[in-house]
DNA sequence: TATAATCATTTAACACTGTTAAGCAAATGT
DNA sequence: ACATTTGCTTAACAGTGTTAAATGATTATA
């Protein structure tokens, strides 16, 4: 009786360790992109990091890719609180989309890598498996409702404001885009474009 | 002399051959890509479309790398041209501007494959030297004229154009990105969003 | 024409990559 | 004390880009 509470115990503390390593495994293989890139990523040096052999890796994630799908995922999760707190911080809808499209964008630069594998900017990978991760949808069901008020429409999967949503999009990640890929202007010009631009489209449709 | 006659034609006819194994290359590499996409693109599988063994590619291109980058040489031409082809059918700067966007997103999806390499949209390689190469400037060229003319103003350098182009590219740019990557909404609203923002634009900038 | 030199091409090899199977040694259950 | 499971490693496979050496045909030279 004794015995089975103390082996639960170690049970539980080896489950511990492993989800440990699980996150060792994710938070290395982010380091590494962050100071080599993507194309630097190898499961080997993974292994190097946490301190195993590479097969370990096969333990906690089916291959590389469910590696990268686990870190947009964590990606998207990060994007909708800091979506969610900017939104907060606001109570008028056009406030609210500007204030969110802005952190959108400070996002995508504090967080480079990560928004590189969840758009797939210039990294190639996995883009049908993205596309199902429910987290995914997140920044629409962050953005519409602001949408929706602004343009006193209820149905928030109409067309229209499904297009004033990619509009938004579009814009701000077509921007994002081009400054990742190193096209850059200089910053007073993205600021001006992105200001004019989101302040432009809110206008637009704004009664 | 006859012979110093018959030996320069020869040196011609295998300069010919040489020039048409390196259009071979790039044809093949285009090809399996169309075929398998970009991941599926291997150094081997070219020369076995082509019937050689893998070093020879090396005798026309430095690596990997600079069959993509004369791809992407390649893909800015063609665009290019499709851009003047657009312009050359309107005579309003505003007419033009928006034939030539219009011309731009076809350019996208008619070669898709062209415009990932080009434009790093989920393929992995180069943005420094594609950076470098002088025809990705000549998209700035075709579209700042028309910029200028509509808006009056002389200096195409100026701050005001850069932003309105990058507005321009961003929008275009990033509605071509969300929907490489699957993101589709349907084809309706693509067009819808694509004309909205571009005649919105046009309309913020026509005196 | 015979020999030397050059050229085009291939084979072999290296250091990587992701991934799988086999083995081993320590911890665990009986 | 023995059997079994677990954690981890070593070895291996097929593939990648890339380089060096070897081969064989073509060309130039004597």
């Amino acid at each position: 009786m004794i015995i089975h509470c103390i082996t639960m115990a170690s049970k539980e503390r080896i489950a511990r360790l492993k989800e440990e390593t699980r996150i060792n495994i994710l938070d290395a293989a982010l380091q590494i992109v962050k100071q080599e890139g993507w194309q630097a990523l190898s499961l080997r040096k993974i292994a190097d990091a946490i301190e195993y052999t590479a097969p370990i890796i096969y333990e906690y994630f089916a291959n590389k890719e469910a590696i990268l799908l686990e870190l947009t995922r964590k990606g998207f999760l990060l994007l909708d609180r800091e979506l969610q707190k900017a939104k907060a911080e606001h109570r008028s809808p056009a406030k609210q989309l500007e204030a969110m499209w802005l952190a959108y964008w400070n996002f995508a630069f504090d967080n480079k890598e990560l928004y590189q594998v969840m758009f797939g900017v210039s990294t190639n990978c996995c883009c049908e498996l993205v596309n199902q991760l429910p987290e995914a949808e997140l920044p629409w069901d962050a953005f519409t409702p602001a949408i929706g008020e602004l343009m006193k429409i209820e149905d928030l999967d109409s067309d229209v404001i499904c297009t004033k949503y990619y509009t938004f999009w579009s814009v701000v990640h077509g921007l994002i885009s081009i400054n990742i890929l190193g096209r850059n202007s200089s910053d007073d010009i993205n600021r001006q474009v992105l200001r004019d631009a989101i302040t432009g489209i809110i206008r637009s449709i704004t009664p």
